[in-house]
DNA sequence: ATGGTAGAGCATCTA
């Protein structure tokens, strides 16, 4: 099974690569992030053509996640699970998907360390955590993908004395991703190549960061236990973020051993 | 010097 996930920054801006990278990769399930459409605007055709089913939850101008599968859409939960505060926003969909509990995550940004947004970001990682308790165990599949807007290391950013005082490097937020790993998940890119240094999944499109390698490894796939004793290889795809109109971040991909 | 670019949508907001 190739388990992918793409921060696309627009679906409707970058629909021409995303069909093209479906074509070529060839994913079973890829997770979106930022389509910045509403449902009713989201090209369920366009992808059922590829031979994927889709859900996706969105409601406009911002945010906006979706899962795509051509191995089943089941189970489908928009935003997170009952009994927990409902997002104001549109950052997480989950669904079964050939026998795997996948949630596609759109983690909020935090912008600084003294904003609310920033709390925002911190208090809706702990909801992810009680929305995992509420939708899957850790001894079965389960993969939760996406743009975490975390680097989980110092080596996981281009110069780590950029970041100082910023956001997607403190240690709350570290911690947070920490609690959500030991609810049972493992970065599977950071467990297949654990000396790997300088592969970003991110860089901003100002000042020529791509060109420069100053990027961020920012979207993971952490997997539960079951799924993550089965991966073979882990890429980020650099050439999906090269040519014309690229998103700012690379999909991300797993294959996982029958 | 708080810059730079891209995408939302049409004045700014978000990243």
């Amino acid at each position: 099974m190739r388990l992918a996930t793409w921060n696309v920054n627009s679906l409707k801006a970058r629909m021409p690569r995303v069909e093209e990278w479906l074509a070529y990769a060839r994913p079973d399930v890829l997770c979106l992030q930022e389509t910045k459409l509403a449902d009713a605007a989201f090209p369920q055709l366009a992808f059922s053509a590829l031979g994927y089913e889709a859900v996706h939850h969105g409601d406009g101008r911002w945010n906006g996640v979706a899962i795509l599968s051509r191995v089943g859409v089941e189970d489908v939960v928009a935003g997170f699970a009952d009994g927990i505060e409902a997002d104001t926003d549109t950052r997480l969909v989950t669904a079964r998907c050939g026998g795997v509990s996948v949630t596609s995550v759109y983690v909020p940004n935090g912008r600084s360390l003294d904003s609310d947004h920033y709390r925002y970001k911190l208090a809706w990682l702990a909801k992810l955590r009680r929305h995992l308790d509420a939708v899957a165990a850790p001894d079965t599949p389960v993969a939760v993908c996406g743009d975490f807007n975390i680097a989980p290391e110092d080596r996981d950013v281009w110069d780590p004395a950029a970041f100082v005082g910023s956001t997607h490097v403190s240690a709350p937020e570290r911690r947070a991703l920490a609690e959500l790993e030991s609810w049972g998940l493992q970065d599977a890119f950071r467990g297949r190549y654990p000396d790997a240094e300088e592969l970003y999944t991110y860089w901003d499109y100002r000042a020529g960061d791509f060109h420069q390698h100053r990027g961020m490894r920012i979207d993971l796939l952490l997997l539960s236990a079951p799924l993550a004793g089965r991966v073979r290889w882990a890429l980020v795809d650099r050439n999906a973020r090269k040519g014309k109109q690229p998103s700012d971040h690379a999909p991300v991909f797993v294959d996982l051993e029958p």
